[in-house]
DNA sequence: GTGAAAGCGCTAACAA
DNA sequence: TTGTTAGCGCTTTCAC
């Protein structure tokens, strides 16, 4: 049955024959626990160099039940929002001599859920998740019933208590928005990648991750403050991809009331936004002001550079990791919700809208 | 010696005496491998569902010695040059049902042996990795030897004869450099981010990073070619951070004969370049011209847009995964070299060199 | 300090 | 078609 000439790898057993010790012994100095004399020990070492032994995890992980691998389920590895997130936690996984396996959902919630039973399956230690939806988490709260540890990233969920670390989202959208109706925009687009069944935006119910949600109540309530009459006109959600994107933008950017400020959920929409807006013969900031969340590298260099919602995303990922590792490890204490500030970089794609007319 | 209160989880045997049949009955069910009854089947299934089994994939891959996951070791996953091929190795891998685990090596040969060993022992079913240097391979040779498929991703190594998917590096950087020397450069600086014990390039020997060697050469054969001398003062080896990057730029652009055009070698390090020249005063490409390798988002967004050369990462990233599956699934036939080409796009950051004197 | 033996949860012969 | 019996390679009692 075995592939051909594939050699059978050296085993605990084949050391110990070697060194002339019982399998158990063997074990003990190739595992590095329980207690062995020094001689002992040197004969194992020797045979094991000498048979080229390479210890079989999988077995290791059947009998401890740990695996040494924290599972990460994130919505888009492609985004370098995400990417740099990962960077934080796969640095704090290795300084705990853990490793770490990663699993896109593409925001589906179905591929979420699949992601989520395979880790599981794979008997990972824990588990950390950037929740697509907020409505359907039962594969998240069966991860914490097994009792295998679970930390949320970005995205917090109210009905779930379990360690998470977020930014503040709506304090970072205020900020935002009052930064433009105080430059005196009056018609300012919230544009997202989130989507919704019915891509149009009617009210905050249909928004399930959190941390958008979060964005657009706090966009919206600053609106209103402001004296801007149904702001949530100009939510539009769904800019799921660049061609997406640009189907919303052009539609935006061709109203007759058209926009003369938008904000931006994330780096991927902004870019896409900013091109169009290039692409329409239009300039930033003069026609139309910009600003997104998350510092991304190429909102410093374009001309103007980007007004951003600068966020601590290495930070949050290495939080979050943190975290888990801690509870791990055996420590017990209440779920933790770290919420992370951001700050907003000022450059130069915000000034005030066009004299008028449009 | 288990977490109070962590329940131990549903076993095969669990649902056999729950469904009232043997442990083999319900495992053929459960594992969905040979023949049962319908009634059986229904038998199983009820008890599973009743007592909410999930499959333990580590005890599974004990015993069939595979475990449904591909390892890959990438050079550094911020860099949206990999982050997008891992993206096509995912892909790929989704499709054919397994998972992926990630490393990053960060480039250094002794993370990369770590790495290596840490996936082996978590008895992958496959590895795909970006050698970091081309002269110490003997943990590659390990994998191979175990048995185990290898595939190497964007950097070949002529020792090695597995499965290998790479771009047409000195092609794309020989059009790239006659791209420059057309326009009239003479004094053209080449810029990696691949460092050497020197730091400072003296011979090609050096450069153990197969891509980035292949691209040194087809540059500084290019030069030769036009009569520049010794082109190869002009080389940079070791921005491997935007501050070495930084320190590496401002000593060449301060030279008295500092050159008036640069060939980068990730987006990475033309960012910073990018970044510098600006901080200069300099223009683009009135004072200075500038290509680099990989298509990045902000090249194109820039003022002006920078030329590049266009790597069809996604597809090397799917391409290499391809292989190495088929190879997993038996398919047996002599190791493959699949070399993709690459193509310049033209934009806006290639001029004549500045009128003279500088 | 060392060894014998049981068992983790599953798959894979082999019988029945 | 189903059941019995061995393991996979390791850790972990429990004796000695």
């Amino acid at each position: 049955m075995k592939d051909s000439g594939k050699a059978r790898s050296v085993t605990v057993s084949d050391v110990a024959r070697e060194a002339k010790v019982s399998k158990a012994t063997a074990a003990r100095v190739l595992g590095g626990y329980g207690v062995f004399s020094e001689k002992v020990y040197e004969k194992v070492m020797a045979a094991a160099q000498a048979l080229d032994y390479r210890p079989n995890e999988l077995a290791r992980s059947m009998t401890t039940g740990k695996s040494g691998i924290i599972g990460v389920v994130v919505g888009d590895i492609e985004n370098p929002f995400f990417s740099y997130a990962v960077r934080g936690i796969s640095d704090a996984a290795r300084a705990a001599g853990l490793n770490v396996i990663l699993a896109n959902s593409g925001e589906q919630i179905e591929a979420e859920k699949s992601a989520v039973r395979v880790l599981m399956g794979k008997r990972v230690d824990g588990l950390i998740v950037t929740p697509a939806e907020s409505r359907d988490i039962a594969h998240l709260r069966d991860i914490h019933r097994s009792g295998r540890p679970l930390a949320l990233l970005d995205r917090a969920l109210p009905d779930l208590q379990v360690d998470t670390v977020t930014v503040d989202d709506r304090k970072a959208a205020m900020r935002a928005t009052r930064m433009l109706t105080a430059a005196g925009h009056r018609d300012i687009a919230y544009v997202t990648a989130v989507d919704s069944d019915r891509h149009e935006y009617r009210d905050l119910e249909q928004v399930y991750t959190s941390s958008v949600r979060e964005r657009v109540e706090g966009f919206l309530s600053v609106c209103r403050e402001a004296g801007i009459e149904t702001p949530e006109r100009l939510v539009r959600l769904g800019a799921t991809s660049p061609e997406e994107t640009r189907t919303i933008i052009q539609a935006l950017l061709s109203k007759a009331d058209r926009p003369t400020a938008i904000l931006a959920s994330d780096s991927l929409v902004a870019l896409e936004i900013f091109r169009h807006i290039r692409y329409m013969g239009l300039h930033i900031p003069r026609d139309i002001s910009l600003i997104t969340f998350h510092n991304a590298d190429w909102t410093s260099v374009t001309s103007p550079p980007i007004t951003v919602i600068d966020q601590p995303v290495y930070a949050l990922g290495k939080m979050v990791a943190e975290l888990l590792i801690r509870r791990l490890k055996g420590e017990k204490r209440p779920p933790e919700r770290v919420v992370l500030q951001t700050s907003i970089i000022e450059r130069g794609s915000v000034g005030p809208p066009p004299p008028s007319g449009r």
